[in-house]
Order: C-alpha cells, then sequence, then structure tokens
DNA sequence: ACGTTGACCATTC
DNA sequence: AGAATGGCCAACG
C-alpha cells in the first residue's frame, strides 16, 4: 500500500540525520512538518522497509535509546560505529550529539 | 525511580 | 468505519 505523504516526510527527514549524529522522534516529527507527531513517527519507522533510512540514528527523548524492531542491540552498535557514545540505555552527550536540523549538517 | 494518565498521529486489524 | 496498537513525550502521583 502506498505510504502516506507525512511518512515520506518522515522518511526525509531521518535521511538527512548527519553520520555520527541523533535526533528523537519528536524533532523528526517536528521536522517533519508534525511537531505531535512522535508516536507516529515510531509508528512509521517501525513499519518502514527503506534501508536508505538509518533508522537507528532516531532515538527517544531525553537521549535514551528508545526502542528497535526486532534487536535493540543492534540499534546500540550501529550508533557505536557512528562514534556515538552509548551507556547502558543513554546517549552520551545526547544534547551535542542532537541533530535538530536547524543547525549546520 | 517507577507506574499511571493524557495527548497526539499514522498504521494495522 | 471503528478500535487497537506502537520503537513516544511530558506531566503527575
Amino acid at each position: 500500500m502506498p505510504p502516506s505523504p507525512f511518512s515520506l516526510r518522515v522518511l526525509a527527514v531521518v535521511r538527512r540525520i548527519p553520520p555520527g549524529r541523533v535526533a528523537t522522534y519528536g524533532d523528526v516529527a517536528r521536522l517533519a512538518g508534525r511537531p505531535l507527531a512522535c508516536r507516529a513517527v515510531g509508528t512509521i519507522m517501525a513499519r518502514a522497509a527503506d534501508p536508505n533510512v538509518p533508522c537507528h540514528r532516531v532515538v527517544a527523548a531525553g537521549g535514551r535509546l528508545g526502542g528497535y524492531g526486532n534487536e535493540p542491540a543492534l540499534k546500540r552498535a550501529l550508533l557505536r560505529a557512528e562514534r556515538v557514545v552509548v551507556s547502558g540505555n543513554r546517549i552520551r552527550a545526547f544534547s551535542a550529539l542532537r541533530w535538530q536540523g536547524s543547525r549546520n549538517s
């Protein structure tokens, strides 16, 4: 079934997240034009099968890892692979790594 | 720190 | 069409 425009918007935003940086579901929702659609972003991510979208760079608020479809440990590993230091369920220097799109990429 | 509650949105049943 | 679900978020108790 064809994805909704908002889904594509969300995917587009996530695609723009630079390596080594992260964004929260809320941020992605905001950048996608629906500041309150944080949940929808989760749903879209969970169902999105687009390999171009590094959904592992999308984390929960407060620097928490959030979840991941099948393997949450994989998300952690992927982030670590991009120099993002993850401690337990939390990201170190999250505030610094957080990409809000309004800054320089 | 933890569970609950309210709110918002897309997708799936 | 209506209800339930989900990788949420923030506020409250």
